[in-house]
DNA sequence: TGTAAAATTGCAATCGATTGCAATTACTTT
DNA sequence: AAAGTAATTGCAATCGATTGCAATTTTACA
């Protein structure tokens, strides 16, 4: 290895061909002859050449990545380190790397001035897979460029017709609610800032008030993250403003931190207050107690988050999933 | 608008500049005249033109980017799930967006042909920050180039001068075992198969057991998810082959794996058998019962990996960080 | 052997942005 | 007003790979 192959016109130079022919020998198009092909290959592999990809998808005019885009809503919104969401995440990466794709992870803030489909223009995705829709729908449909290959993880929404894959938010609250009615709690709160997905939780939850005949109470605004459930519930502790005997919460975390701060106050959970989180993430069997949660499959939500964004890029036709959702009766909710 | 601005050239056009002057007017550059300058960015801002970042890119030879890259030693290796892992690599992303980077998330198989100074000589990463030095750290280290900005979460390697950020491996192996020969164990096991960085955490554990003059046990061999600590440990145990008293787990999710296999044997944890974690992750305070740790702070691991590479970056030296680690004490340990 | 068809290979344009250097224009200053 | 300096702007090459089409070589067949 006298000099070092760096570029294509290096490799074709040593090899006494074309640009072209190594480009196509590289690619192994049956245009060149099985003989060169294989000549030009092993050079390429003895002297470690790869090929340049920022180059290569430069001329292509594709990145042949697929940008997974968290969306944060406010400040407070730190759903890129929510377990489920990052589980989620860990999937889809993966799967990916299956289908030779490169995962971009980007943060994205609501109201940053940049919207989705720049990541299209500015040619860094082939397609996004998005979390976070937020609380306001419209604004989050503006983002939403359908004209692009985009999936997003969360609701449907009647006004657009992206693609969404997610569980059935409506049945989940619905279910979590009237399980606790079940058990008897009388006051039952719904906790966590009403996105658009987790309003439907809300819905599902008012749904099996109603059907008890019990009053329906405004949702608690507790964030997306584990301390800001702890540090507002403590705080309501101590000003003796928390009178519910039950709790559907929007997330795990959330739950979680809740009970913490239940515990801390020397309330007993399930009999004082009776909790069923959201997302089963993987600890959720573990917890002090054990945590009631609605169960949202991130293998399954992954594969098809990936599967239906593949189906898009080939310009094919995808539906919307709903993923089938279900309650998981662990020790903070059974009295 | 009439026509649709797309490339810098059809902006320079319409603004009736060269393609320089859009260049630099773009960038800031004051060899332009500001009238001009402002006139091109609101030109472009008006339009919603956007760079092209490929192209940018492969101009500049620089990909913008940083591969975190999470290698895989085995099928049974699945560290990109992990939560530790997963949750550090959401600082890091939200870390480095606010440097401007792109996070590609990639795992890497360790047999894989592909070697990681592919990334740079590919183009598609200016740093890479890596997760998983595995079990044979000959191996590894053949994979680090450290001509290259490469950051290792992990051990320090005696051989290579690759710059690490970790904690103290052994130290914290040394506090959780000796915390559970205080507690009263003889019957002390470590459980993880060892890649190099917990096998300085077995290294901690049999000084421990030295000191107490307790005999040292072979690691059991679990992989770091929670389903094959689980699975390994049912199956000891219905084959009545559990003769441990004390286990210092290899990561939190081993150890909640095998919790629940007790839990589900009727073994009471810690009376019977008392357990330490590794990680903290964010719910071993709420497991069942509550998880005791060794704490690896995540923040700042994942802040000084940024901080590290981005220095690297900028060609100057870096030392390797250990971050000071702790034992926390909750339930399943203490009797 | 001659010629048409098939199989290989190479030429040169192209993707979109950046930048050294040259060219032009605008100011100063005498 | 001339001449020199400073401030702007433009020309054209460049990054590395791909690909339509033309050119060349090989093969097939009469």
């Amino acid at each position: 290895m006298t000099i070092k192959i760096r570029t294509l016109s290096d490799l074709a130079k040593v090899a006494g061909v074309s640009e072209s022919t190594a480009s196509r020998a590289l690619n192994n198009n049956k245009l060149i002859a099985e003989k060169t092909r294989i000549r030009i290959q092993k050079l390429a592999a003895e002297n470690g050449f790869k090929i340049n990809t920022a180059a290569r998808n430069f001329r292509l005019q594709k990145s042949n990545t697929i940008a997974v885009v968290i969306i944060k809503s406010s400040e407070l919104d730190q759903s890129i380190t929510d377990p489920f969401v990052l589980s989620i995440v860990g999937v889809i990466a993966e799967e990916l790397r299956q289908y030779g794709y490169d995962v971009l992870l980007v943060s994205h803030n609501v109201d940053s001035p940049a919207r989705l489909a720049d990541y299209f223009t500015m040619k860094r995705a082939d397609g996004l897979i998005v979390f976070g829709q937020g609380d306001d729908i419209e604004k989050f449909d503006e983002l939403i460029d359908h004209q692009h290959p985009i999936v997003v993880w969360g609701a449907e929404s009647d006004k657009r017709d992206y693609v969404t894959v997610g569980t059935d938010n409506t049945k989940g609250g619905y279910l979590a609610a009237s399980h606790l009615v079940e058990q008897g709690c009388k006051n039952i709160v719904f906790s966590g800032v009403l996105s658009y997905e987790t309003s439907q939780r809300y819905q599902g939850y008012c749904q099996a008030l109603q059907e008890a005949g019990y009053a329906i109470l405004e949702p608690l605004e507790i964030h997306f993250n584990y301390d800001n459930a702890y540090q507002v519930t403590q705080h309501m502790l101590q000003k003796d403003a928390f009178p519910f005997d039950g709790i559907v919460a929007a997330s795990d975390t959330i739950a979680l931190g809740m009970i913490r701060a239940l515990n801390e106050a020397d309330i007993d959970v399930p009999k004082e207050v009776a909790v069923v989180g959201y997302d089963d993430i993987s600890v959720a069997a573990f917890t002090q107690p054990s945590l009631s949660s609605i169960r949202q499959d991130t293998i399954a939500g992954g594969k098809a988050l990936v599967e239906s964004l593949l189906t898009l890029l080939k310009n094919e036709q995808v539906n919307s999933t709903v993923l089938p959702t279900e309650l998981l009766l662990r020790k903070s909710s059974v009295r």
